[in-house]
DNA sequence: TCTAACATACTGACTGTTCAGTATGTCAAG
DNA sequence: CTTGACATACTGAACAGTCAGTATGTTAGA
């Protein structure tokens, strides 16, 4: 306690993102809801008075790391598939790739991104307005690669792009989700090796479509 | 109000089964700790007190409605995959439809499942106990599954079977939830072939495995 | 001195849980 | 068939705790 102070602007800026990260830890960790504005600032050594000195409410520190995160994730996925070759399939192994390796690199990060679209999906309101805006981005770069898959023969033609493009989200998004809560049990790599795999595999065109007869009932 | 009381017995068996579906209806709509034992009388009609007169708190309730929620939804499971031949991929394709027609027919009681294994995947106590255990079925029987495709030779042998199952299971729940969201812009059949194809394909033995070169960085 | 950057103390609202009291159902004795 | 003793099914209020947000005090930098 009673640290060095240093200028206003350098404690400003180390405040806040004392603020910021311990938010993101405890929102992680335990959910927004039950996370107390209390604890973020206690995480961050300092007081729930500074908490409202820098933000507006506790749903605006989320407003920020919601920010954070899609500069982080979105804005590296775009450039990521725009800059790799014309393939689609090379580009759908590349999303796959990239979504793992950010879930390596900065897992809170997408983790909160996740976690806080299922806490929030029912619910109206800034946040999850801007939420929906980041999947839409998302969404909208997954389609467009299977758009271009499906012109190139190489994609299967015969199911609607938004509903491809609904597994290969929430397979990512689950896959990521039980990674992350089973570490111990489940290796990273063979777990993108598999999932690249199945994702490819299950948009690649049939090679031997046969037992399509009526299963169940 | 100052309906006509029926015997003790018929008021116990309405009362509790109001609680219940007012409780599943408003976890699965808000999550758990976002709903008050209020709000759950309230939409029983009946009072706070009720709820307490029933249950010993509001964890059992949640208790209550997962022990239902097992019953319905992994017996249900177990018999249609014991009951399915002898072929992997066929129980596979099972297991896919059979949680498919679960969803459809009783929406909530999965959604309960899926979304308070998240609320409470880093809470310690008998809820999360109660989850894991479940779960830990499921992934027995997947597990199983796709063992059995392996000495089959229908199944890729060169990923460890756990990490084929948490692809699979994380897939269809995800899946699940982004259809529940999305109803309208999602058409169901076409999720379930899609989903399907994407499962049985991932897990297939590969027919032309060759683009495993490195990619990303 | 003035003000940015906090800390402290507090408010009002809401929460799960408990409980005394009441209205109604049940059932055996007379 | 009535009645009294008891069990069941609640209600309404209160309680202790927690929380987001606010108002105000304090102190160090400019």
């Amino acid at each position: 306690m009673a640290a060095v102070r240093k200028t206003n602007q350098a404690q400003r800026e180390t405040s806040v993102e004392a603020l910021m990260q311990a938010a993101l830890r405890l929102f992680v960790d335990n959910g927004f809801d039950q996370t107390s504005v209390d604890r973020i600032a206690e995480a961050a050594g300092l007081s729930k008075g500074a908490v409202y000195f820098y933000f507006d409410s506790k749903e605006a520190l989320l407003h920020g790391l919601l920010d954070q995160g899609e500069n982080v994730i979105v804005d590296r996925m775009v450039k990521t598939i725009a800059g790799a070759g014309p393939k689609a399939s090379d580009k759908i192994a590349l999303f796959v790739n990239t979504q793992a390796e950010l879930g390596v690199t900065d897992p809170d990060r997408v983790l909160l991104l996740i976690l806080s679209s299922l806490e929030f999906h029912n619910k109206d309101g800034a946040i999850n307005q801007r939420l929906r805006a980041i999947y839409a981005r998302m969404y909208a770069i997954l389609e467009d690669v299977i758009e271009l898959g499906k012109t190139q023969g190489v994609f299967r033609g015969d199911l609607p792009t938004p509903v491809q493009a609904a597994i290969v989200m929430a397979g990512h998004d689950g896959t990521f989700l039980e990674w992350y809560r089973r570490k111990d049990s489940l290796d990273g790599p063979e777990l993108v090796r598999a999932l690249r795999a199945a994702t490819l595999a299950g948009l690649a065109t049939d090679k031997s479509e046969k037992s399509n007869k009526r299963r169940a009932k």
